[in-house]
DNA sequence: CACTAAGCGGACCATAGGGTCCGGTTGTGT
DNA sequence: ACACAACCGGACCCTATGGTCCGCTTAGTG
């Protein structure tokens, strides 16, 4: 491959993933071709169809996601809270992307191989998160990953979709909800911050 | 207004309220007009752009929605209950008509003045429901009508986005996890049904 | 330096969706 | 029965988007 076309390659993987970020996978390909200074035609010779281009820059990012929640099983062994450092580490991560957990469990993209694979590696982390604080009686034992996909998810669409990005003051409000939801009640905890204020 | 011209419009209703439960709002006027046998004219003299033709179907769906909350307020004055009663109601609300809640949270949405009070009437019926509940002590005295919110719609956005609708089982399951999320521990209850299987 | 294949990018295409318009039709009061 | 306003509906327009194509440019080698 030619010099300057790994460099064009590369210009496009950025230009995307920074639009993605801030808009979400919606972007159209003409808006990150324009912002990595490149044809439309540069782009699609470099990534078949936009699903591809997702896949690529999203892959990649749950790749490291899925890093982290493994790092930290790693790290201490007997961690109970490890299951909700993991989730606050990924809902901080999908404030500031909007697209981080777009693919995951959307119709559209369930059917990109690269991101199913994504899918069903980061519900095997969350099990094995879950496991541990089963372990020490901190989660409840019937609670599933797929159970804390559905909190989780649910609380990123609802803050990605409103009108201005909540307050992350509000982000640790709901995650003290999704904890409330997964653990055995002592281990519990009061909300955290102000509740959403009425919109008008 | 002339009598066929009163027949057609309420065709439209009538149609776009099917297509909307069956596809989400998302269905083109096209389709809508179609299904209603009448021409894109007809609709659009009846209804000035696609949003209006959504408020006034959503609107309606959603006052259904509130006269039944306001109902249950009514009827029993001490129900502790009444609240997962509502948000049990509203989900199998929503699982049949894939639109109710989303016009609701939308920033699409939330700039049609009859969605906007849709949607504070909502906030303040759960409100409400869940001031019952605490004063019996069975929610938790921090939770608010917002909270509720986000749980209620994340768990709608994750059953309707996802590729076949989830079984009703596991809809249950979820409503569960709410349940434990605003309750003080001892009104929390098992997880029912079996969580969802992994896709592929 | 010159040659050539790899690479470039923007003009172009097809599709889809919301919304408008107008020539023809039809309900209805007289 | 007639006239005419109200009404109809589909052809049409416009915009946006994903994706293709091809004449021009350029990297890089002999």
């Amino acid at each position: 491959m030619r010099k300057d076309a790994l460099r064009n390659r590369q210009r496009v993987l950025e230009a995307a993933d920074a639009m993605f970020r801030e808009h979400g996978v919606e972007v159209s390909v003409g808006e990150i071709a324009d912002a990595a200074g490149v044809g439309r035609g540069t782009l699609f010779r470099n990534f078949k169809n936009k699903d591809a281009l997702i896949a690529a820059v999203l892959g990649e990012r749950l790749g490291e996601v899925l890093d982290y929640g493994r790092q930290l099983l790693v790290e201490d062994p007997d961690d109970a809270e490890v299951t909700f450092t993991f989730v606050t580490g990924l809902v901080e991560r999908q404030e500031e992307n909007r697209a981080l957990l777009q693919t995951v469990t959307d119709e559209l993209f369930m059917s990109v191989p690269e991101l199913q694979g994504a899918h069903a590696a980061l519900l095997e982390l969350l099990g094995a998160l879950l496991a541990r604080g089963k372990r020490v009686g901190a989660i409840r034992p019937e609670a599933t990953a797929t159970d804390l996909m559905m909190l989780v998810k649910g609380l990123c669409m609802y803050s990605s979709t409103d009108q201005q990005p909540l307050a992350a003051e509000t982000i640790m409000r709901h995650l003290d909800l999704v904890r409330a939801a997964m653990t055995m009640p002592e281990y519990s905890r009061p909300l955290r911050g102000a509740p959403v204020p009425l919109p008008v």
